[in-house]
DNA sequence: TTGTGATCATCT
DNA sequence: AGATGATCACAA
């Protein structure tokens, strides 16, 4: 097989061995469509992109030889990467936030930065851009360049301010006080399959409260200010 | 039912 | 228009 070629048999692709060959094989598919991509391993794609929301992450999971399945690990685990698609729009911004992973409320309080789930699955990304203009039928939506990305240090820090403060609100039992509002750069948001699933937090005497689930995103100004600058450091 | 993949739908 | 709060599909 000639270096960089993405290794496709019946849809199956194997891991990646390294971090080069991982962004070499992210490399190879950029220019593809995601109905083109989606061809090769085997994944309909539907006109539509409302019954099908998170289809383009599904495509590049499966083209990379990411492991499948939903798990609270990295997709490449043993390279210890995760893999994100961000949604371009016609003048190259990221559209939406970008989801992180889940909260677990009540775990909160045991928790500090460095240890947070956050900043584990944020430490190695690897960025993959997807066109993403509404215009435009998600099968022709265009695969963009990808990005290892590392948070450095200012963009650490920026992220452990919102943390710090969002996750002293949950253990403090003020999670029904928070809203998309609150921080510069990571944000909390609900994060449900349907509007009645309820999860278990902390009150302000420290019993049980029911609230809805709810998810860490990074907003769209700051993965477009991290893509500016891997960009920039080519 | 929960976690991961996200985008939709509405409000400001 | 942009952002927040709500929601859809699928796997385990």
């Amino acid at each position: 097989m000639k270096k960089g070629t993405v290794p496709f048999s019946e849809g199956l692709v194997e891991p990646p061995e390294s971090e080069e060959e991982l962004l070499e094989r992210a490399r190879g598919v950029a220019g593809l469509t995601l109905g083109e991509l989606g061809a090769r391993v085997g994944l309909d794609v539907p006109d539509e992109s409302r019954r099908a929301k998170g289809i383009a992450g599904q495509i590049l999971e499966k083209a990379l030889g990411a492991t499948a399945g939903s798990r609270a690990e990295p997709d490449f685990v043993t390279l210890g990467i995760e893999l994100k698609t961000i949604p371009l729009d016609a003048t190259g911004k990221p559209r939406e936030s970008t989801f992180v992973c889940s909260i677990s409320l009540s775990a909160m309080a045991d928790t500090d930065w460095e240890g947070s789930t956050v900043l584990k699955k944020l430490s190695k990304v690897l960025f993959v851009p997807v066109e993403a203009a509404s215009k435009t039928p998600l099968g022709d939506r265009r695969v963009g360049r990808a990005y290892r990305w590392s948070p450095n240090a200012e963009e650490q820090e920026r992220m452990r301010a919102d943390w710090e403060r969002l996750a002293e609100m949950i253990a403090s039992g003020e999670v029904a006080r928070i809203t998309g509002h609150l921080g510069e750069v990571l944000q909390v948001r609900p994060k449900a399959p349907h509007g009645r699933s309820r999860r278990r937090a902390p009150d302000e005497e420290g019993a049980v409260q029911w609230t809805m689930p709810r998810g860490f995103y990074l907003r769209p100004a700051f993965t477009q200010a991290v893509l500016t600058r891997l960009r920039a450091e080519e």
